[in-house]
DNA sequence: TTTGATGT
């Protein structure tokens, strides 16, 4: 089991591996740009971005609107900036060039992930998002017959509070292909069901999740990144997967868990655990920063380690 | 159970 770890960890030694240690970061600010958009458009167009008027430095009030909720579902910090786009119960950044997301982000509580059976997930389609301009939206035709699944970054299970949430996570903003028997059904699923029992622990769970187009060495000797594009629109085929999620304790202290997994068949005995990874490694490779409003001060454990 | 694709 250890030395698969290694293993795993010696695949993303290309992009940096410097240690558990996140503290002292360029600060980057998420919260200075002012984009002012007018409430009647946000509501008739989920997707757009409501950004701007938003700051994770605003205090959460139950007051119900949207930009509530996106305050809430990133307080913490926006990874990055580029084409965010905020749906009912989580929020993502759309890679246009790569037709998937670049990360998305969703604040999970017990509640959320309930049994609730006026929520039907058979009733969902896959749907294409009519606010991506054509030229970088994926189809579904995109995805049929490549043998890849179309992957939630914003797991269904995690939008159980209503009809409508989970039907969101079906929009192809937020999908990624990925590899269906042993990944997405399997491995990435366990990890998707583990990150939900955080829930059991934590008052509060944010979780982001991403894709990585990892370097890998090649027969000449020099590392290249290498990656399938599949259909007419040439969506990106993913090399890995991450997820790095905070676990906010009622006394609020803070534990911060980070994965990389290949978008590969992985075993089944694989125990999750085996591929956590240093949250700093993502950040190098994904070109992001996590949690970059969160007070080093109240961050208690990383992958279990004491920060 | 939850994650999906595919065929009728």
């Amino acid at each position: 089991m250890f030395t698969k770890r290694i293993l795993h960890i010696a695949q993303l030694s290309a992009v940096g591996l410097a240690g558990y240690y996140i503290g002292q970061r360029d600060k980057f600010s998420s919260n200075e740009d002012t984009v002012t958009i007018d409430g009647k458009s946000l509501k008739s167009m989920p997707g757009l971005p409501i950004f701007g008027t938003v700051s994770a430095a605003t205090p959460y009030t139950d007051s119900g609107s949207a930009k509530d909720r996106v305050s809430q579902i990133m307080k913490y910090g926006f990874p990055s900036l580029d084409n965010v786009r905020s749906y009912d119960d989580f929020v993502l950044s759309y890679d246009r060039r790569n037709r998937v997301p670049n990360w998305v982000f969703e604040h999970i509580t017990k509640e959320h992930v309930m049994k609730n059976d006026a929520v039907d997930r058979s009733k969902c389609d896959f749907t294409p998002d009519e606010s991506i301009h054509p030229f970088f939206r994926s189809q579904n035709s995109d995805y049929k017959g490549s043998g890849f699944d179309r992957g939630h970054m914003a797991a269904a299970g995690n939008h159980r509070l209503a009809q409508k949430h989970v039907e969101q996570t079906f929009l192809l903003t937020n999908m990624a292909p990925q590899v269906g028997e042993g990944f997405n059904r399997h491995a990435w699923n366990r990890l998707e069901k583990h990150v939900r029992k955080l829930t059991k622990v934590y008052d509060n769970v944010y979780c982001c999740t991403g894709p990585l187009y990892l370097p890998r060495k090649d027969s000449d000797g020099k590392s290249y990144v290498k990656y399938q594009v599949i259909g007419a629109n040439s969506v990106a085929v993913p090399t890995h997967f991450y997820k790095v999620v905070v676990g906010e304790a009622t006394d609020g202290l803070l534990d911060m868990e980070a994965y990389v997994m290949p978008n590969q068949k992985i075993p089944d005995e694989t125990p999750v655990s085996s591929y956590m990874v240093p949250p700093e490694t993502i950040e190098r490779a994904a070109g992001l920063l996590f949690f970059n409003n969160l007070q080093r001060s109240k961050l208690n454990r990383i992958n279990g380690k004491k920060a």
